[in-house]
DNA sequence: CAGATCATGTAAGCAGTTACATGATTGT
DNA sequence: ACAATCATGTAACTGCTTACATGATCTG
């Protein structure tokens, strides 16, 4: 799965700029995928080249202009072949996680510390998937309804987890 | 956090050697972290350059030889440097997640599919923790029992929410 | 006899990030 | 006056993976 899979799909829908894709990448999809603009724009030039979307210049009064893309009966082909193909591991990287791991070479309040912002940064996280459910949830397809209710039962429970977590650590004799 | 960081934090202990330091990110640290070959190697060479390791070339009878690394005073000095450094956020990427999300574009058994296979990876990674938990417990430190504990949860509840979801899925009316 | 385990290393390539460059408009 | 939003793009870099190269010993 690369940023152009996920590209294609954005534009299963819609037409979009690259601007409006590094938007949605960040709300919906910024849980289990993420992509910055220096990867996005030579993504799009590179597609447009192979013949997987068509660029329209859209000019706008009072903004910059903008380029909307739109997908190919190719693109969709291509879309579809990724679709089909064998699915991915996860990948799951943890500086939080690799801290506490190599704990017991600093001070105890060191990770505890490292542990309550991981939470905090976990709670933020579901509080903006939530809103994001209130919000969305009219336009949102079943499959997109279910993906985001796994992502906020998933938060929910990281949070217990680590609450308990957490009290464990503070527990231990010190060391 | 970058690979050399791991290592360092792999050589507080003992001393290892590359072949070592992958079978340990295999086994206790897979779960938020990974290495192949081709990073460990280079790094290794890198970290002796620049003298934070030191290499001793040991000889095997009836294996290959092995070059074991021990950390030095200025490695365990950066080591610190990291473990007091900002946090950075995890990295999750999912390609499950990203086909249920564009489910609606394909037959909904194939999303079923993708999901049901993500299950039991979930589960055999849960096994594998429970098994490694009780073979390791002993030689554990408790930030890293609190660790293997956090990840285990984890990975129950995610095999709940995945459930969930795999039922929510089967039962909506055919597309 | 085949496949796993032990053991190290290099080279090519890739996907992605960060920082830079530019600039208008809108809201506080 | 300042920050945010809208909008696109490039260049340098990095961290990492995959595949290749080599080869002994152990296990079924």
């Amino acid at each position: 799965m690369t940023s152009q899979d996920v590209i294609l799909g954005l534009l299963m829908h819609h037409s979009l700029s690259g601007y409006d894709m590094k938007h949605k990448m960040e709300t919906i999809l910024s849980y289990f995928n993420n992509a910055s603009f220096g990867t996005i724009y030579p993504t799009l030039s590179k597609m447009e080249k192979e013949e997987l979307i068509t660029k329209q210049s859209v000019i706008q009064e009072g903004r910059p202009n903008k380029n909307v893309y739109s997908i190919t009966e190719k693109g969709r082909e291509q879309f579809k072949t990724y679709m089909y193909s064998p699915v991915e591991d996860n990948e799951f990287k943890s500086d939080a996680m690799t801290r506490l791991f190599f704990g017991e070479f600093v001070e105890k309040d060191v990770i505890v510390g490292v542990l309550e912002e991981y939470l905090q940064r976990t709670k933020g996280h579901m509080e903006r998937l939530s809103k994001l459910y209130v919000e969305c949830q009219p336009e949102m397809s079943h499959s997109q309804e279910i993906c985001i209710q796994i992502g906020i039962n998933n938060s929910e429970s990281q949070i217990r987890t680590l609450t308990q977590g957490i009290v464990r650590l503070k527990n231990l004799a010190e060391k």
